[in-house]
DNA sequence: TAGATTGTTAATCGATTAACAATC
DNA sequence: TAGATTGTTAATCGATTAACAATC
């Protein structure tokens, strides 16, 4: 509440997992030490970026050395607050929602998935990892119990409101929306679009632009 | 090659698909215009970048009405080159890369699947939708065959960047890496990370984030 | 010590917003 | 016509980069 509620620019949020994955990297090779010109050439960026970024987090660097991998996935884990655990709900136990439920990664990084939901009931009660596919009556119910804070949205785009309402009311205080349709939600709760369409979309507009310049002079 | 080629900025881009979403609820509504303040409102913008936006767009909106839903639709999809049809191919059959090869939704926006491949011989020849699981010495040839100019990574980490040169290797011009790891590209290569667990840790920031505001006055 | 690298300030660059004339 | 909305310019705001003193 005193200090450290310095708010971080969108950008720099949105690079420190970027940093984070290199850092796993580094620490799975043992390297200890990694200077910011490094880290610049790893993730495509300028070194007084990177220094100025890392400048957020509760971290120092040394002269000469750079900044120890350890403490740097330590201040970063802190930063985004994924050392403390979060549990979640997945609704849509398609083919997205199962994948997302039984990959293995999320837990090992502070993201507990509490519960996977459907309203076809012919799905409901088939087995998704060590989970059970669940009628939308019980989610709040999962909430309570597990204290969730996240939900993700994996129904198609004509049910993706009403998912998230349902999640709101439900009492979780972020969405992650997998569906390609837009969102609206009340001030007090936080949402991500993270449609692998719209990568791809962009990824095409990527490839065109990068197209032209080559083509002209 | 002698106009149109002006370039957008990269926050831009990001909206774009965005919108897009948007135009396809309008269309499915049946909906035939909409204002720059009606998409500020569902996207959370101002209506002035809205407009700003949209005038790198082939398209002009009328005063008084708005955009045409049909032509918005139409300039977005030129604009982010998803019109033209794009071929991919997957690498990674784990539950991820299957769960994206039978999404069916995909190839109604341009963006057709021409093959799933993975290294576990277990695996190898199991059928995923409509496709089969192919070993890798296969992909040169099918890259070949359909023109295929995006791949998807879907490996485990360790292996992202191999599969990474891989597909640089078979004349692939862009990546979609959904791996935990940082991946190096040569230049003529377009790569673009979407990593869910990335969105998570970014998404549990910005709940951590709403949660300070309120708690201090 | 000399050289490399951080942390931070100031300068530059780019994106968003405000404002308003043009227009339907 | 009057009012609403676009398209665009200029002003503001914010992010990135350059530069350099401090330091290991």
């Amino acid at each position: 509440m005193t200090e450290e509620s310095k708010k971080l620019p969108h950008p720099v949020i949105r690079r420190l997992p970027k940093y984070l994955a290199r850092v796993h990297e580094l620490l799975h090779a043992e390297v200890e030490w990694v200077s910011s010109q490094e880290l610049a050439e790893a993730l495509n960026l300028t070194s007084s970026t990177v220094r100025q970024d890392l400048s957020y987090l509760d971290l120092t660097g040394i002269s000469k050395r750079g900044y120890e991998t350890s403490s740097l996935d330590a201040a970063l884990n802190k930063e985004l607050d994924s050392s403390s655990h979060h549990h979640i709900v997945i609704v849509g136990a398609g083919y997205l929602g199962c994948a997302l439920a039984v990959h293995g990664s999320f837990a090992g990084h502070g993201f507990q998935t509490c519960g996977i939901f459907d309203i076809d009931p012919s799905i409901i009660g088939s087995r998704v990892g060590i989970l059970k596919v669940q009628p939308m009556k019980n989610l709040q119910q999962i909430v309570d119990k597990f204290g969730v804070d996240i939900g993700i949205i994996a129904v198609p785009a004509a049910a993706a409101q009403e998912v998230a309402d349902q999640l709101v009311a439900a009492g979780v205080k972020g969405l992650l929306n997998l569906a390609y349709a837009s969102i609206q939600i009340p001030a007090g709760v936080s949402m991500l679009d993270a449609r692998i369409l719209a990568s791809l979309q962009e990824l095409a507009y990527m490839i065109k632009s990068k197209n032209e310049e080559t083509a002209d002079g």
